[in-house]
DNA sequence: CTAAACAGCACCTATGAGGTCCTATTTTAA
DNA sequence: TTAAAATAGGACCTCATAGGTGCTGTTTAG
């Protein structure tokens, strides 16, 4: 149906958590007992989470983790690409040409159209949007100049 | 990485091959063969897609399938749709209450909006647009308005 | 009457998402 | 100095489901 994998979807909860106060470190524990999300779950996630530079690190006892960046300068974007990787819609879109069509596929730079606006969409909303009780509307740039 | 099925990819490729001629009447076989897709895969397609409403299709010798409306009124997200069900980039975006967080998951009214965004995107490009060597850029209306 | 083609199931199976566990390593605090 | 609290980084399992296949009708042109 088009969603994103759940564990995406957690990693978001765990990111607008700490958005929600970025100047606090928080354990890993201390966010899967808050959001009643499993322990080992959460902290593989985090460790994702750090790898992509999103998040900063302090270990040892009252270690944890906080946010690397202010909640407006991480958009949503950013943490799917951080768990699933680049948004492309069809494998070709990443341009691996591992699809047999490939030549005469017309339907491809459409596509790839269609990945970039999703792109856009995703990066429109920063964790400081997702914090909030309730967004207006998405704004996204760029997409609204040509009109076919 | 946020993609499309592969199937729903196949599908949209039939598609776009039907809208180049919507008057023709294709049989599966002719499009298996055309597009160098699996018959069986092929078939099961068609099936989902007249089962939407998209398609039209002729019994018999002779028979085949045939654009249910013009390529033009006929958008990306119909056969996303068809395929794989109604956008919803997480579980709680369908409204099923099977989301533990639910109650105080102030995250789930702001994915809603992201999802309807990319709704919003797929709905914006028909199979006349797919069908195009290459389409300039999306126009997505109803995004554009406030600006958070 | 026969062959072409759709209709509708039922069923298989292999990949990978989702989840668990174990073993370092680092740091604070007693 | 030691113990406990945390992160770091793997290896590994397992199960749902996307993707693919087959079979048995039914319809229709010629």
């Amino acid at each position: 149906m088009l969603r994103i994998a759940k564990l995406t979807d957690y990693a978001t909860v765990l990111m607008v958590r700490l958005a929600r106060e970025p100047a606090r470190c928080f354990s890993a524990a201390q966010l899967a007992d808050e959001l009643r999300l499993p322990l080992p779950t959460v902290a593989k996630l985090l460790k994702r989470l750090l790898q992509s530079g999103l998040l900063t690190s302090v270990r040892g006892a009252g270690g944890g983790y906080t946010l690397a960046h202010a909640p407006h300068a991480i958009a949503v974007a950013d943490v799917v690409n951080a768990i699933e990787g680049p948004v492309a819609l069809t494998e070709c879109s990443l341009g691996k040409g591992n699809c047999s069509l490939e030549k005469d596929c017309a339907t491809r730079a459409n596509w790839q159209l269609i990945s970039r606006a999703v792109r856009v969409a995703l990066e429109a909303v920063s964790l400081a949007d997702m914090a909030l009780p309730r967004m207006q509307t998405i704004r996204m740039p760029g997409l609204k100049e040509k009109t076919p």
